[in-house]
RNA sequence: GGUGAGGUGGCUGAGUGGUCGAAAGCACAUCUUUGCUAAAGAUGCGUAGCCUUAUCCGCUACCGAGGGUUCGAAUCCCUCCCUCACCGCCA
């Protein structure tokens, strides 16, 4: 959520920068800053008519220990609630409607965030190895996945729907084993805190990251508990620290963890045709900071580097765009997409998207910090992936594919995988 | 799921209709004094909003949440949520 301030002091300068974004958001903040004014008007009105009703109920508990009659004056406060009520509404009605609006605005993108309409005008920002080359044919990994039995896709559709998959055999020793590389690779060498969290959320959660009021035909939800689950760890995550004040000490907060995602991809194109590329559930750990306004820009770097740093130690070839404006999340300010080579598919794929939001989520969960003067601030929060195991899974076995159909494991990972090939 | 107890400021814990945003203690911050790694004293110390040039002052709201009674509610009534204990059930 943007500051109402800002809207009130600079309604210009907002405008332009989300109009860099595409779309026009203008009308929304005229709204807003009509609806703004009339509500502290009524605001205003109604804290000085409860300031009467306290200052006369004061009068009549005296006046009656005095034994006076005090009839008038009782007469006199219930015409006043009666105003405060109807007062009270419109100014409820109107923070309501304030609130509702402002969480359907999107952040402001960063001036680091290059300005832009759209995918094409990402730029790239760096290119890690170079994409392998092969003597033979590579494969996809649907076929791979299939000629080795550790990838079965019909099963997962026959249990639950098409986007779903079965991991088998050495399949789901592969993921597993990845998971717990990545786990140990942040915690141990990059200073990240695992935690293990819900994979079912409140609504306040998801308000809070931003998935929530806009986005909520992309999460599934049960209506019986009104509890969703979660599209990606960042939101229970996050929301670990939602409406707490966090010492400056504590900063940077870094949390890693591992969990499953699951997001109905409404409307998404290409769901169900690719293998495991886009599906409704796939493993993910996550990495989140919550920092302080003056390190955020450092900190993305930093995490973005980590995520990183799990390509380069299982020696897959990628590359690192920078989103443009017209092309950020939500509720990003500036986000980095790390997007890893698969042979079999013959493009990258979007493994980590590494973004900072500002203080935009911690507005929304109330997330502060005591600066040096003791003062409440909003902290800023991160989040990127570290990494996506889905496509993580299909690069890793397309590149290390060998010519009679095996897969050979990077060293790094054997630990972990317990062979040094599957097939 | 059943029964019982309870939800007050960072923590402990008073407060059963009026001047309580809330005693006291702890913790914390600053200052003072004495001084050998600590003690004593003083002061300060919740959050949000409105007003405002202003993080001054002032005002309003908040004692789990939401309703109700009343001139007035942390205090009374209703509903819900949560926590704890025991029982049941269960991975």
């Amino acid at each position: 959520m943007l500051d109402i301030r800002l809207l009130r002091e600079n309604p210009d300068s907002v405008k332009a920068r989300l109009a860099n974004r595409g779309g026009d958001h203008s009308a929304l903040v005229d709204e807003v800053l009509s609806i703004d004014t009339a509500r502290r008007s009524a605001e205003t009105e109604r804290q000085k008519l409860q300031g009467d009703r306290n200052r006369l109920s004061k009068e009549i508990g005296m006046g009656k220990k005095n034994g006076q009659d005090t009839s008038a004056i009782e007469a006199e406060v219930r015409g006043i609630n009666a105003r405060i009520e109807e007062i009270g509404r419109e100014a409820d009605e109107a923070d309501t409607r304030q609130r509702d609006i402002m969480l359907g605005i999107p952040n402001l993108p960063h001036e680091a965030c290059p300005v832009g309409h759209s995918a094409e005008e990402n730029p790239e920002v760096r290119v890690w190895g170079e994409a392998p080359k092969y003597d033979f044919q590579p494969k996809d990994h649907t076929a791979l996945g299939q000629s080795l039995g550790i990838l079965d896709f019909e099963a997962g559709t026959k249990i639950t729907g098409s986007a779903f998959a079965v991991y088998r055999g050495a399949g789901a020793r592969l993921e597993r084993s990845l998971i717990n590389f990545l786990l140990d690779l942040h915690s141990t060498q990059h200073g990240y805190t695992e935690v293990n969290v819900p994979h079912l959320v409140r609504p306040e959660c998801l308000v809070g990251t931003g998935q929530l009021p806009k986005f909520g035909d992309q999460v599934y939800h049960s209506p019986t508990d009104d509890l969703y689950l979660i599209p990606t760890a960042e939101v229970p995550v996050t929301n670990l620290h939602r409406e707490e004040i966090v010492k400056l000490e504590q900063l940077p907060i870094q949390y890693v963890g591992y969990t499953p995602c699951f997001r109905r991809e409404a409307g998404s194109a290409g769901l169900g045709t690719r293998g495991l590329i886009r599906m409704h559930q796939f493993d993910k750990v996550e990495l989140v900071k919550i920092t302080t306004p003056e390190t955020s820009m450092d900190e993305l770097e930093k995490l973005t580097a980590n995520a990183e740093k799990v390509l380069q130690i299982l020696g897959l070839h990628y590359r690192v765009i920078e989103l443009c404006t017209g092309d950020i999340g939500f509720g990003s300010a500036k986000t980095y997409d790390i997007e890893v080579w698969a042979p079999g598919q013959g493009s990258y794929l979007e493994v980590s998207s590494c973004s900072n939001f500002g203080d935009y989520q911690a507005r929304r969960m109330a997330l502060r910090y005591k600066d040096e003067d003791g003062k409440n601030r909003f902290c800023h929060t991160l989040n990127g992936s570290g990494t996506a195991l889905a496509r993580l899974f299909v690069a890793l076995v397309e590149t290390y594919q060998q010519a009679d159909g095996t897969i050979a494991i990077p060293e790094p990972l054997r630990p972990y995988f317990g062979s040094a090939q599957i097939g």
